[in-house]
DNA sequence: GACCAGGCACATC
DNA sequence: GATGTGCATGGT
């Protein structure tokens, strides 16, 4: 079977197990961008309550963040974790939002993608998962998000080699599968759903969700 | 009390 | 190029 076909055959086992996983949960695109950059290193529930914070001092836009001192945006943001680093993140990242859209960020939605992409990098504390998380969830691009849980799953079911890095598995998805960001919006949200749900409770595999659904055989470490 | 969570930057070898 | 470490809170 093809690799398309597999990655496509995994997306509708999960899709049909799971169902819509509707993320990214924000009411704003800076939101998104937001959440990316908290959520590093940390469990979503803490970057709720920081974006919940940061909501009711009325902080979620790029121009009013900036402003804030960041003993004061560390404060917000407290409940996420590494506060003190990612008080210096969104700084940046809200700097980057004023000099690249002037404060706007879905002027950025037409920026050519590769362009864009290294200049997300550029930015400080913007790594290539966090990057691409903006790059998708944010923009709407069609890149994947090839982080941890997705290499494990995907590794796991021996669609992708295990040490395959970051980049690679970025592009080995993208160009196996059509170029379509709500396809590559739901699968990565999957796979980090049954990762959570079932690669993690069982590290060796037991009653794995898909192993009726892939190759009909339980998948190896 | 240990371990981990939707990483990244930096140092060191 | 690979590996180790600091960042730091909150849930299990």
């Amino acid at each position: 079977m093809s690799l398309r076909s597999r990655l496509l055959r995994l997306h509708t086992a999960l899709y049909a197990r799971y169902g819509p996983q509707d993320w990214w949960p924000a009411r704003s695109r800076f939101e998104v961008a937001v959440g990316a950059v908290l959520t590093q290193h940390t469990a979503w529930t803490g970057v709720a309550r920081a974006i919940g914070n940061l909501r009711a001092a009325r902080r979620l836009a790029p121009g009013r963040l900036r402003r804030l001192p960041l003993p004061r945006l560390g404060r917000l943001i407290r409940p996420a974790g590494t506060w003190r680093l990612k008080a210096r993140r969104l700084r940046a990242l809200a700097d980057f939002f004023l000099e690249r859209a002037g404060g706007r960020v879905e002027r950025l939605r037409g920026a050519p993608l590769e362009t864009l992409r290294s200049q997300l990098f550029a930015v400080r504390g913007i790594g290539p998962e966090t990057a691409d998380a903006i790059l998708l969830y944010a923009l709407g691009r069609p890149v994947f998000v090839a982080d941890a849980y997705a290499r494990r799953v995907l590794s796991r079911h021996r669609i992708v080699p295990a040490k395959i890095g970051y980049e690679a598995l970025r592009r080995h998805v993208e160009t196996h599968l059509p170029r379509d960001p709500a396809l590559f919006n739901e699968l990565h949200a999957l796979l980090v759903t049954v990762a959570k749900a079932h690669c993690r409770a069982r590290p060796r595999c037991e009653g794995c969700p898909l192993r009726f659904d892939l190759r009909g055989r339980r998948p190896r470490e």
